[in-house]
DNA sequence: CGTCTAAGTGAGTGAGCACTCACTAGCAAG
DNA sequence: CTTGCTAGTGAGTGCTCACTCACTTAGACG
């Protein structure tokens, strides 16, 4: 028999271990099996924690969440700025859960989901949209946006440029500076002003904090 | 007993009615029942016309590279006006195959594909994005890029204004410009000198000829 | 018309899956 | 140590799915 661990540890182990799989192996090899092995138990082991395998999925969607929206809405005065600490916190979330984006972004998760769940997944999807959106609406009664790139515009732009980057190749080395500089690009086209020689003020590097 | 039909026909209704199944159902409900009977004979039928499911697939994505690149590359000789011929035909095509865009965006097809298949899907995204890199690269040494944005970040944007509007729910009527105004921002940020107030020379509107 | 080919069918078959169950055994508390 | 609790297990169970097979019959052709 298998070690064994007090429930609530086993059950975020399981969880994370379902979001693994489907984002390793995909939705044809997501079976319980494939998952109780990622686990180190028998199949049999997974439903003493979960009712059925849809639970499961919930618990990894519950996961993604976290993943997804801690710090979030970034807390920063300027909205080009704020979508810009945004860009770049999702760019690192996407590097550092590989798959999690692919997740969100096919429609993978949903397939495995009960309605629910995919409501769910729906609903990150319409915040971090929403998100955009505001942001770039507050920039445009600002006046801070460049007056040729209407807001509808600007976010087709914003969350396009992230998608394209989240479901590019898991970017070699060479091209790891290239999410800055599509963010860097992005912001000098969307401010107003903000196309003045490259030397103008370009947004801060920010080491910094995570909220 | 159904209706007799010549083998060629079939073949091509049973590939067309897997693309139909695959994109409104997604991949779980994509069975050979459900494809039967989307096509109106029995299951059995199927293996009449194709050894596997798998090799349905494969004429499925057939299919796909027909609708995605018919056409393809467009003979335009200014390099950002082609990358708009191709934009708004691509938009189009999405247009009128719901369903094809989320096929090749998402990994759907290739969860349901044998590896052939998946390598055929992953050429035609490489294919698609090489193009835009090309018109870029040409743009930018004839000198017709803004030169605060390299080609790298435009193709970028560029792919990622289509992902957006690909992914994006399928279009109500208030937002059906919404696609050919994205193209236009892109278009008066790429071009050198395209930002001059917003009367100066905008693409034309080309109502004109499908090549 | 009769003949032959092959598209079509209903009833399987075996494989893989989610999930169950009777049972084992690690661990905590008395 | 004993007792009680529950995580873990191996061997099922029933279901769905891709695919097969023996057979039927549409329909092209002489």
């Amino acid at each position: 028999m298998n070690e064994r661990k007090p429930a609530g540890s086993r059950r975020r182990e399981i969880a994370g271990a379902a979001l693994k799989v489907i984002a390793e192996q995909g939705l044809a090899r997501f079976t319980s099996l494939a998952i109780a092995r990622e686990v180190g138990v028998s199949d049999a082991a997974l439903f003493r924690h979960f009712p059925t395998k849809e639970a499961i999925v919930l618990a990894a969607i519950d996961r993604v969440e976290e993943i997804l929206f801690t710090g979030f809405p970034p807390r920063v005065d300027d909205p080009v700025e704020r979508l810009g600490t945004f860009f770049r916190r999702r760019i690192a979330v996407i590097r550092e859960n590989p798959g999690v984006a692919r997740l969100v972004g096919s429609e993978q998760l949903a397939q495995a989901a009960p309605p629910e769940g995919v409501a769910r997944v729906a609903g990150f999807r319409r915040r971090s949209q929403a998100f955009v959106r505001e942001c770039l609406d507050e920039a445009h009664s600002r006046g801070l946006l460049a007056d040729d790139v209407g807001p509808e515009e600007a976010a087709v732009l914003v969350l396009g440029a992230l998608l394209a980057l989240a479901h590019g190749p898991a970017a070699g080395r060479p091209r790891a500076q290239l999410p800055e500089r599509v963010w860097r690009a992005l912001e000098r086209v969307l401010r107003r002003g903000g196309r003045r020689p490259a030397t103008s003020r370009p947004t801060r590097p920010r080491p910094g904090p995570r909220s």
